[in-house]
RNA sequence: GGUCUCGUGGCCGAGCGGUUAGGCACCGGUCUGCAAAACCGUCUACUCCGGUUCGAAUCCGGACGAGACCUCCA
């Protein structure tokens, strides 16, 4: 397929778009940092998951065998390195008065549910940590082996002095390790590590902890980083294609990794790696401990204080694919609002596409417009400007119900199909469901078949009343040129 | 403090050396009993100061402002 050999994607091991070449043809591997689950996700982790799920269709559309990954930690890390040891999913299940694996799927009940919700497809595994304690314990001992780690009374810490005498740690978030040195070393007086920039591969178990499994070095939980070493090796292999997650993953987590599958089998474990960007709430990210956030399910609920109204889950995500997925995006009322109205815009005019009356020639150039799409997402899955295509399509839509352009039938046929691949089956939106209440649509036809009577005899006190009625009732009367709809 | 990113019209948001981004709002029009809706059209912005260039929102330097990471984080 012609298209395959014109993706193009941002690299930030790179720093470049580079074309994408896959390592087998055909074939992609790709991994991708879920969620850990000691509380819901919210909206800012969502952004993250549906960018990548956009990537995983339109490498699908594309016509690649896809492969995707995306664990699911429910082995809580540890909070910080400065004395505080209580892991997050612990500390989750001790407020909660429930065993750590309750909490995890508790939480990934609700993820799942999310997932369905924002249409997001499933990857094709999504493998958990507690799962595979044994590769990651074997990992470590690789690590060892190869003299990039040490064990100190019953942790085993990466060696990151002796690793740069090899590697570049720092590859991929250009950091250098000398001017991390001065913030970071009095906060670690007295830890066990060689070295300040040293990161935990396994910890010691506390007498407390829920977690604990036996390894080598005695009972101990695993360390930050190593889960996804050991889970996309196992399902990808040591060198896969594509390995993703949110821009503040990027270091330690993704640097830490490289580290780790260059200590154990001397590669980088991805050819590409990829960041999706951060949801803002009035400029500033969205995170717990900065209180601005809210809950994918609340914004369609209308249940957040944030937000005056409730927004269905395709104007959400619509209203992501209309930013880059390496752009923050602010998430504002007004713009949403704003996203509501075009997306309905945009599908009125699909929705009008099958209705059109085809001539023998088109008058305007479909093709080009089809082709404007995969030019749009070839260009590093740059979802807006499909979208501006898609309001392009639709206006030309327009001109020809209107009478004012010309499509054949064969052209329309290919305008309809491609836009629904790209609308449903790349954005991953569907169709807003209309009303079909059965028990309200007889009453509504009997009204408004009233209310036209009472047009017909210009009867304008009556119709206007039973239209105010309505509106007060939140049923929205619209007079169109075919008939009067309502929603 | 260190590293890095960004500053686009009323709002959101593409563009990354020359060509209309797009959506929403506003305004004008078509339609309509009126209204709403729908459709068409209009609106021409790049924080500031220097520099490079025939030409800069786009490259370079500086100022100011905002944010991210350096600690769990999507």
């Amino acid at each position: 397929m012609e298209n395959q050999k014109n993706l193009q994607i941002y690299n930030s091991l790179s720093g470049k778009k580079e074309i994408f070449e896959p390592l087998h043809e055909n074939h992609v591997g790709m991994y991708v940092c879920g969620p850990t689950l000691y509380s819901e996700p919210h909206m800012g982790n969502m952004r993250t998951f549906i960018n990548f799920d956009l990537i995983y269709r339109y490498l699908l559309h594309l016509g690649f065998k896809v492969k995707y990954v995306r664990n699911i930690t429910d082995a809580g890390h540890i909070t910080n390195s400065a004395g505080n040891e209580e892991d997050s999913i612990g500390k989750a299940a001790r407020l909660e008065q429930m065993q750590s694996l309750e909490i995890v799927y508790k939480y990934n009940v609700k993820f799942q549910d999310l997932q369905r919700i924002y249409n997001l497809l499933p990857p094709s595994i999504e493998p958990t940590a507690t799962g595979h304690i044994q590769e990651q314990i074997e990992i470590i001992e690789q690590i060892i082996e190869n003299g990039y780690a040490y064990s100190v009374n019953g942790s085993v810490y990466f060696d990151t002095k002796r690793y740069m005498q090899d590697f570049n740690y720092g590859i991929l978030s250009g950091r250098k390790v000398d001017e991390l040195e001065n913030e970071t070393r009095s906060l670690n007086a007295q830890d066990e590590k060689r070295f300040f920039a040293d990161f935990a591969l396994w910890k010691k178990a506390n007498a407390d902890d829920m977690q604990i499994w036996r390894s080598p070095w005695g009972n101990g939980n695993p360390g930050w980083h190593i889960e996804c070493t050991a889970m996309s090796t196992k399902y990808l292999g040591k060198h896969f294609d594509i390995h993703g997650g949110g821009m503040d993953l990027k270091f330690p987590h993704h640097e830490d990794e490289i580290a780790q599958s260059c200590g154990s089998f001397g590669c980088n474990p991805a050819k590409y790696w990829m960041h999706a960007n951060m949801l803002n709430v009035n400029g500033q990210k969205m995170s717990k401990s900065f209180g601005n956030y809210f809950l994918p399910k609340e914004i369609i609920e209308g249940t957040t204080s944030l937000f005056k109204k409730a927004y269905p889950a395709n104007v959400l995500r619509f209203f992501m694919m209309q930013a880059h997925y390496r752009s923050t995006l602010d998430f504002t009322e007004t713009a949403l609002d704003a996203a509501e109205k075009g997306f309905s815009r945009l599908t009125d005019g699909l929705n009008l596409i099958e209705k059109l009356t085809v001539s023998e020639t088109s008058s305007i150039d479909v093709n080009s417009i089809v082709a404007s799409f995969y030019t749009a997402m070839n260009d590093d899955f740059n979802a807006p400007i499909l979208i501006a295509s898609l309001f392009d399509a639709v206006r030309q839509i327009n001109l020809i119900n209107d009478g004012n352009a010309t499509i054949s039938e064969s052209d329309k046929d290919l305008l309809e199909s491609e836009m629904n691949n790209f609308l449903f089956d790349v954005l991953g939106l569907e169709i807003a469901t209309t009303n079909n209440d059965s028990k309200l649509n007889p009453v509504m036809d009997l009204v408004l078949d009233l209310r036209q009577q009472a047009r017909t005899n210009k009867d304008w006190t009556t119709s206007d009343k039973i239209r105010d009625g309505l509106a007060a009732a939140g049923i929205v009367v619209k007079d169109g040129k075919e008939g009067t709809t309502w929603s």
